[in-house]
DNA sequence: TCTGGGGTCCTAGGACCC
DNA sequence: TCTGGGGTCCTAGGACCC
């Protein structure tokens, strides 16, 4: 029987910002976008209030007037994000990464060396308070779908065990919206059925279920149900896909405009694959209109490329197959599919190709912007703008 | 002045090849 | 003048997660 933990950090982005001002500490505190924007995390006192990750920016403020609301900072959460993993890493060697704030950890060797799964597990809690100061929770379980609940009912800063013998126990009474996996859709597919429990859901017959949801999808959940799991925790390995989104202060209709708009994210994606050092091949324009509704077109590239000049062309590409006539754009992305690792891809210099053409002068500004900050370089379109 | 930005995975049809 | 079946790639859309 493997053991498997999941470690989730609680409240991740409000409790880094709180490693910089202490003071806020016991206070509604969320993190999240000012114009347009999310709330991305809620400290458990903004939690008080009502105050949920998801909800707008507006609403949160509307709830608790008297909350502080703090800009995210992504690379702070990526810094300490690796500390955190290097710590799981030093546990064991299979680490899963779900994001950068939780991972599966399969704990099923390290007995022998470390002592129970639940001592390990405070080992890690331990280990990330002193050395990270962030608060995490850590399931324990048989399973992934078990270990992911488990550490959901351990928060905040706690340690829950669910046992081989006690999964169905644990499972039957909680609602089906926290088997992971099953949205709004799937819910509300369900509900239809009269089912509101997990409980409920084992007990229907397992072909109500897959007429309902599909042969797939509902065979999966009626095993799910029973705590039925099999998926191994499999150590994670690089990036699919790379991509970049903006959502404009306005809606707007200016192609000009958008089209500027798409060489900034296009920009943004391939020096972030430059870095990583991968190349890819399918380019994904999507734009959601004023109404949100979301649509997307793709092509694929003859070579792959991590460069900005190619990967703007193909969006304007799929701009253009649009034949928007008036649209009211409210957000532009761009993402890059079919990754592979830069080094072993093949290199297909186009005939027209000039010696020292945009792929030098990316890597110029790339080595700028490494030695002084994202705003040392940019095109001029882009300055321009904004 | 409702509704972000980063992703993954699945389905399904058509093209194309053998 | 008869039309199978498997495999892979490409594209579009949707559900879901943090």
């Amino acid at each position: 029987m493997p053991v498997i933990a999941h470690v989730d950090m609680d409240a991740f982005y409000v409790e880094v910002a709180l490693r910089e001002r202490p003071e806020l500490r016991g206070r509604p505190v969320w993190v999240g976008g000012a114009t347009r924007g999310v709330v991305l995390s809620a400290s458990y006192e903004a939690r008080a209030y009502g105050v949920e990750g998801g909800m707008s920016s507006t609403r949160a403020r509307r709830l608790c007037p008297d909350a502080v609301a703090i800009r995210p900072d992504y690379d702070a959460y990526e810094a300490v994000s690796e500390g955190v993993f290097a710590i799981f890493s030093s546990i064991t060697p299979t680490v899963e990464k779900v994001s950068l704030d939780e991972a599966f950890l399969d704990l099923t060797g390290t007995r022998r060396l470390l002592g129970e799964p639940a001592e390990v597990g405070e080992l890690i809690r331990a280990l990330v308070a002193d050395e990270q100061h962030v608060p995490c929770s850590v399931g324990i379980a048989p399973t992934k779908l078990i270990a992911k609940m488990a550490s959901n009912a351990a928060k905040p800063n706690g340690l829950v065990q669910v046992h081989p013998g006690e999964v169905v126990a644990f499972l039957h009474p909680q609602a089906v919206e926290k088997i992971w996996g099953v949205g709004p859709a799937t819910a509300g597919a369900l509900h239809k059925l009269g089912l509101h429990t997990i409980g409920a859901v084992a007990h229907t017959p397992k072909s109500t279920l897959q007429r309902a949801l599909g042969a797939r999808a509902g065979g999966e959940l009626w095993e799910l149900a029973w705590g039925i799991d099999g998926r191994r925790v499999t150590a994670t390995a690089g990036e699919r896909s790379v991509g970049n989104q903006e959502t404009f202060d306005r809606d707007t209709d200016d192609l000009d405009h958008i089209a500027t708009e798409i060489l900034r994210v296009s920009a943004r994606v391939a020096s972030r694959m430059r870095r990583a050092r991968v190349v890819g091949r399918t380019v994904t324009l999507t734009l959601r209109f004023a109404d949100f509704r979301t649509t997307q077109k793709s092509l694929t590239l003859r070579a792959p490329t991590d460069g900005t000049a190619a990967i703007h062309a193909a969006a304007l590409q799929l701009l253009t197959a649009f034949r928007l006539e008036r649209p009211r754009i409210r957000r532009v992305g761009v993402r890059v599919e079919g990754l592979l690792d830069a080094d072993l891809a093949p290199r297909q210099p186009a005939l027209d190709e000039p010696e020292h053409g945009w792929p030098d002068a990316e890597r110029a500004a790339d080595a700028v912007i490494a030695r002084f900050g994202p705003h040392a370089v940019s095109r001029a379109t882009l300055t321009r703008q904004r």
